[in-house]
DNA sequence: AATTGTGAATTGATTCACAGCT
DNA sequence: AGCTGTGAATCAATTCACAATT
């Protein structure tokens, strides 16, 4: 009987790195990658790219190096990424509304399906310059429902976060990308990734003496 | 003679996040805090806090705890964060823009001062619907030297990240908040953070089966 | 000859456990 | 009595070094 492996969630997260690299190798239409070559595009050293696949399994050829289009294949598989992830949108203020109109995410292969918010001004506003239909929040828990939605971009004022992201849990969210300020207490079994602007900025203000 | 004690990037970081919380107590006129409190609110275990405090000094009372408003100056200082911090953005396409509206950044301390990007139709576009002056690319080293900018926000399309930045650290710019999904290489006196919104959400997508 | 895959060694971060103040 | 500050212990991640493979 084996050990059930435990996967760092770093290793997790250059996973996704590496696939970006791969995706740009294989649009240039190199075939073959050695640990040295990919290692150097995606900012880390050649063993812990090794390891980090080891994880999953053995995918490269002694002597020669990986196969580009297997390997973004097998780490897709892996993320899960292989096919269109929707997701909704929630909180459509300056930054929620910001991401709505980055279009960023479609090329990832995550498609925002809705966006929602709790003012019905902003929901007729929003909409005049989105494509992507916005709703009143009410409506999400029937929407995340019906269309089977797993993910959910976070992004509502600090005082609302805790209990929309409940609610979204309550609704059958399984992860979630949280831009808002604060901590979420979900269950176990949620998943919740946290973007913070200003820290990501105040932390560098400390590098510049 | 004691050794440059290495102070850990993750330390740093999550003093950002304690700041944040005690900006919070402070707001509620809360003027004491215990280790543990703090930490329920920024997400970490007591000792951890109380470790990554210690790497700068000793700022509770024994039996008591933290004085709210004592603690968030001095990691106020340590970040350098109790002046006004000048930023400018570079990149005004689809992220960038969206980051321009968001306002989030000057509460914390943060004033993007200018934006910058390289399409005469772009900036003369994006003038129209902000309050922050934007001009060409070819205006940054110059606009960089004469307002001491230390920090800049990039979100220019994956071909033209490196290139700008190494104009950037060439004309002053000593940290980089990155937002352009690829690796620079910069020297080692210029700190770079990246967000990378697309790898956080694939990231979560392995979560959910 | 080149390059992967991996156990062992190392380095780093977190947590424990308790001494030291107030 | 309560809570901080910190050396020691543990746990986790990274890197080394080299055997295995093409």
């Amino acid at each position: 009987m084996h050990t059930k492996l435990e996967i760092p969630k770093k290793s997790i997260y250059r996973l996704s790195i590496y696939q970006r690299c791969l995706d740009r190798l294989r649009e240039n239409e190199i075939e073959t990658v050695s640990s040295e070559a990919l290692a150097k595009a995606a900012g880390v050293k050649p063993t812990q790219l090794r390891k980090d696949l080891a994880y999953f399994g053995q995918f490269g050829t002694r002597g020669l190096g990986y196969n580009v289009g297997l390997l973004a294949d097998t780490i897709g598989d892996v993320l899960g990424r292989n096919h269109l992830q929707p997701v909704i949108l929630v909180g459509a203020g300056n930054l929620g509304a910001a991401l709505l109109h980055y279009g960023g995410f479609n090329k990832e292969g995550f498609e925002i399906l809705a966006a929602f918010d709790r003012s019905p001004e902003r929901v007729a506003h929003v909409a005049t310059t989105s494509q992507i239909p916005i709703k009143l929040d009410t409506e999400f828990p029937e929407f995340i429902q019906k269309n089977g939605v797993k993910m959910a971009i976070l992004a509502v004022p600090v005082p609302f976060a805790q209990q929309v992201a409940t609610a979204l849990v309550e609704a059958g969210i399984l992860a979630i990308l949280n831009f808002s300020p604060t901590i979420l207490e979900v269950p176990a079994h949620v998943q919740v990734n946290a973007v913070d602007l200003a820290v990501e900025l105040e932390n560098l203000s400390y590098f510049i003496r």
